[in-house]
DNA sequence: AGGAGTTGGATAGTTGTACTATCCCGATTG
DNA sequence: CAATCGGGATAGTACAACTATCCAACTCCT
């Protein structure tokens, strides 16, 4: 264990803990006090971490997500379906406030022509964007979504273009599930620099010009 | 102050609380037990708890970010790089892969030509994504970020296009800080939605079919 | 064989964040 | 003039993610 932990960068105790919370199996018995760790479970550690650090996602997603990872009797496309539902947020928001909203939304993605499971935390995520946008006074409705909705269909298209299915599913969903949490915060990093850019393109005058 | 929280929407032991962390200022002082807020209040307290709820910010942040707001000397283009400054991670890791990590991206960034502060934030957690998808083994660099950055350039225009700054710098701030973090969240969960729409298309058989 | 040192597991403690509840006191009100 | 209400200070709570301590079994060395 002081091996593994060694190899992965965390400490003996974290290994431990994640050992409790069931994010990684026991490893294969020796003695009562020795177990053997292969090389799957550093990885799996590694994967813990970036999806910790760099995604910031809650460990008990994270078990949620390897529990989906493993699946493997799921095909492809609902192994990342899980995923991304356990990668959501636990909405606990049940108003009928939001229950429009959400309709409005549904409709909206429909009315796109995408094909995505009705249930998804991420229509959630867009109906609570919807009221919060509505409470603060603003105008914005899910119309304004268009330029995002063309962007974000852009890109998914790309990184699913990107995705190598050759390794097998296990290694091909790790793929998608580490994209989908560590692009997600570049895509986040890169559109708060763009929007430096511009900002100081229209409003400064110091250092840019245009 | 009973009023307040009732008009905000939250608890009136949270106002206190927002006042004690100086989210918020205390109202005129009317007698010794009695203070009077105005419209501003409202909206403010209105503003933390979408920055809060929606965009998950922590409450240390959006004082800062609300500083940044209210810090009326600043012309606009400070004051955004000031909001998005605070609204981005507090970066601890200061090793000397991160920090070569960091001159990559940042060459990647001028070599775009945006504009940008060179002490961003956001530079720091393109870093990290670049040496976490190292560590996992991938074979992505900074020039996978390309169709990230295309698409964040042409978001980022148009959101600042859309801005309306004839109603006074506080405003407008306030304007494009509620879209920079409520939008965030709307262009990852659309993105989410593209990814499992292309990979439905991709590898589902059972439901849409392209 | 026997003691030092190590390992894995169980349990309890720590840190940080975001509140929440209690207490007290001065002020308003019937 | 007493009951109550509002506001400020203080302490307490709940949860997440670790972290530290303890214990007994086991290995290694002599």
């Amino acid at each position: 264990m002081a091996e593994l932990a060694r190899a992965s960068g965390c400490s003996v105790a974290t290994v431990k803990y994640y050992l409790r919370e069931r994010l990684i199996s026991p490893g294969t018995e020796m003695a009562a006090t020795q177990a053997d760790y292969g090389e799957a479970h550093v990885e799996r550690l590694r994967l813990i971490r970036v999806l910790r650090e760099v995604g910031d996602v809650p460990i008990s997603r994270i078990g949620a997500v390897l529990a989906a990872i493993d699946d493997t009797a799921q095909p492809m496309d609902r192994v990342l379906a899980s995923a991304h539902h356990a990668l959501g947020p636990l909405r606990s928001d049940d108003s009928s406030e939001h229950q429009a909203a959400r309709r409005d939304v549904v409709d909206y993605i429909v009315g796109r022509g995408w094909n995505v499971d009705p249930a998804a935390p991420a229509l959630d995520v867009l109906a609570g964007a919807v009221l919060a946008l509505r409470r603060l006074g603003s105008s914005y409705g899910v119309e304004s979504f268009e330029p995002f909705a063309d962007a974000a269909f852009e890109i998914a298209r790309w990184e699913l273009e990107t995705i190598d299915p050759s390794r097998g599913p296990t290694d091909t969903v790790t793929q998608i599930v580490v994209g989908t949490v560590v692009f997600e915060h570049v895509l986040l990093a890169l559109r708060r620099l763009a929007e430096e850019h511009h900002s100081n393109q229209r409003f400064g005058g110091s250092a840019g010009g245009a």
